[in-house]
DNA sequence: TAAACAGAAGTAAACGATTACATAAAATCA
DNA sequence: TGATTTTATGTAATCGTTTACTTCTGTTTA
């Protein structure tokens, strides 16, 4: 491989000015000509290693998600394709819902040395990603905050998604609504649930406490929390399922279950994705603005790592949207009669 | 942030003895106490950068996927754990199916000097990827594989995954069997093209060929080309979809022409994901060996980084199998008659 | 015309590790 | 014990860039 030397001798100059204008420097026209030949002559290529080393920056952004599934890569996707345009380069790795795997990661990362951070949290503490700011690393948080740590994050208002969710049953005349919902810890499980809580609030209504469960925001906790809410001495005539892995381990339970919705439960979901489209119903559902997730986090941490501190900490709060479809009808008595 | 030499002054050695240390090589004991006590004392962390230069080894390897669905993210995750494991990092890349695309986020990752490369191929040629491997990069394809090239590559026998798909059809009794595939530039397309066309041979039949289409890979082109079959003045009371994403489109599609499955249509398709299971009714489909595939292609591309060349060029061919669910039953002569 | 000043290009010191080679100390041998 | 080998450590070059500083050339100004 050549190096910035075998240009510069090639061109006749030092290697001063071959870095020069490499980085588009001012350079005599006639110089530049020369050089860029040499370049071309011997197929030259910047080493990206070297030029870290000596600029402390590598021209790529880290991005911790909690899992793989369509959600997150839906978003990790616009975001590798807006940083692309910037070139940036994006390092997506899993965190696998597990704080510590989560700590593992961004350590990795921060290591690579990343020029900025984004992350989803897994827990309720930051403290590995305060250090990491004070350090000099932008960091933005995606999907979900932490309590005790100020940053940028750009974020959906899961409180209002699923205050319109439950509102929509309840105005379908349900007054008993079963809550399967991811871990508290998290915002999105904390606020879904505050969601819920509000629209009882606020209609002058008493929640039954014994229809709310907690998993951990996969498809089998949401398989086996819908069967456990199922096989209820009473089971409740409509469910709100917060998360969208969640909503299919519902589905399949329902399914498997031989519950017809809606006739026999109605069923509210989380996100907007080919299989809640798909399915049979097509799912009322929480829809999140993933691209936009992507954009404005993108966006954010490019503008961090410029250098450019304006509004920090920035808060996004995204709207979520209830798309109704098929899997709720008004209340009828006799739902879920047939099923006790 | 402390450097090694920061590290040697504090233990009074020399650099070269703390990189001794670091690296795992011998050294008196009570100097390696003394060193290992500065590195702790001081926060020290190898700077991987100032390494990479050096040694010109990154501990990364590139991973270049069509996209970022379920089928190729699970495999980059049995991929990442592993080779973590190893202490290496993966950088997952999307191509977008789109092979000018793909040469240019292999061209990122070689400029980031990743020690190899796992390559899903999006188009038929591989001269960018031949460049690489003569340049030392160890290159090892993955799920596709491409005819102008040697090089080591983790595939699924895609002609007996489609052939047992068709030959169940056959011996339900169906004779006219629509046939819904992917690009024939990417080998799965072309291999499951030949198993499909295999069984028609081996049974004595004859194909029709008016039933087969060729689409993209794309839930969107899945969804159009079953609509087209459907829309056939004589449509097949059988389909066999070759692709995932395919298949999740193509069964779009018929929930939303109200055809029965299987009572209207026998449907076979392609992967085992959630969905799959999910649906209704569960889909008989052709499972491949994600699993596996992850395990293979780590495992191979970590030998070869390491400079074990044995068996060049390595090929695995992974068998899938078929799931027998719902979707598919006897043939009837009054399938379809109501769709008509 | 000499002094002052740009502008362009060169020199060489970083950046933070690894490692070939040199050297000193310890262990082995006759 | 002195010569010789082995082992442990230090010295300094190197990886391929960038960049502060210097030097040179040519232009402007008084």
């Amino acid at each position: 491989m050549p190096t910035i030397k075998d240009v510069a001798a090639r061109a006749g100059v030092s290697t001063a000015t071959v870095s020069r204008v490499l980085n588009g420097e001012k350079v005599k026209e006639a110089t530049e000509k020369k050089v860029l030949a040499a370049i071309k002559a011997l197929g030259y290529r910047p080493n990206h290693i070297a030029r870290s080393l000596k600029t402390q920056k590598t021209q790529t952004i880290g991005f911790v998600v909690p899992d793989f599934g369509p959600f997150f890569m839906q978003v990790a996707e616009v975001v590798e394709d807006i940083l692309n345009s910037y070139s940036y380069s994006l390092i997506v790795c899993n965190s696998n819902e597990n704080p510590a795997r989560e700590k593992e990661r961004v350590r990795m990362l921060v290591e690579k040395k990343v020029d900025g951070l984004l992350v989803v949290p897994t827990g309720d503490t930051a403290s590995h990603l305060r250090e990491i700011q004070q350090q000099g690393t932008p960091v933005v948080l995606v999907d979900r905050m932490v309590k005790d740590m100020q940053v940028d994050c750009v974020l959906v208002d899961n409180v209002n998604g699923a205050y319109q969710a439950v509102e929509h049953l309840i105005t379908l005349g349900y007054r008993r609504i079963g809550l399967i919902n991811g871990r508290l810890e998290v915002t999105t499980g904390e606020e879904r649930y505050r969601g819920f809580l509000r629209v009882f609030e606020d209609y002058n209504l008493s929640v039954e406490e014994g229809l709310i469960r907690t998993g951990d925001f996969s498809t089998e906790s949401g398989y086996i929390l819908m069967k456990e809410l199922m096989g209820l001495p009473d089971p409740p005539p409509a469910v709100f399922v917060a998360n969208y892995y969640m909503t299919i381990g519902a589905m399949l339970a329902v399914n498997e279950m031989g519950i017809k919705v809606p006739r026999d439960l109605a069923l509210v979901g989380f996100d907007d994705m080919e299989l809640t489209r798909l399915a049979n119903p097509p799912l009322t559902a929480v829809v999140q603005p993933m691209q936009e997730m992507g954009e404005k986090a993108a966006e954010l941490i490019y503008k961090r790592i410029g250098g450019d501190n304006t509004g920090f900490p920035q808060m996004y709060r995204l709207k979520p949207e209830l798309v109704i479809r098929d899997s709720t009808s008004p209340f009828r008595k006799t739902k879920n009669l047939e099923v006790i």
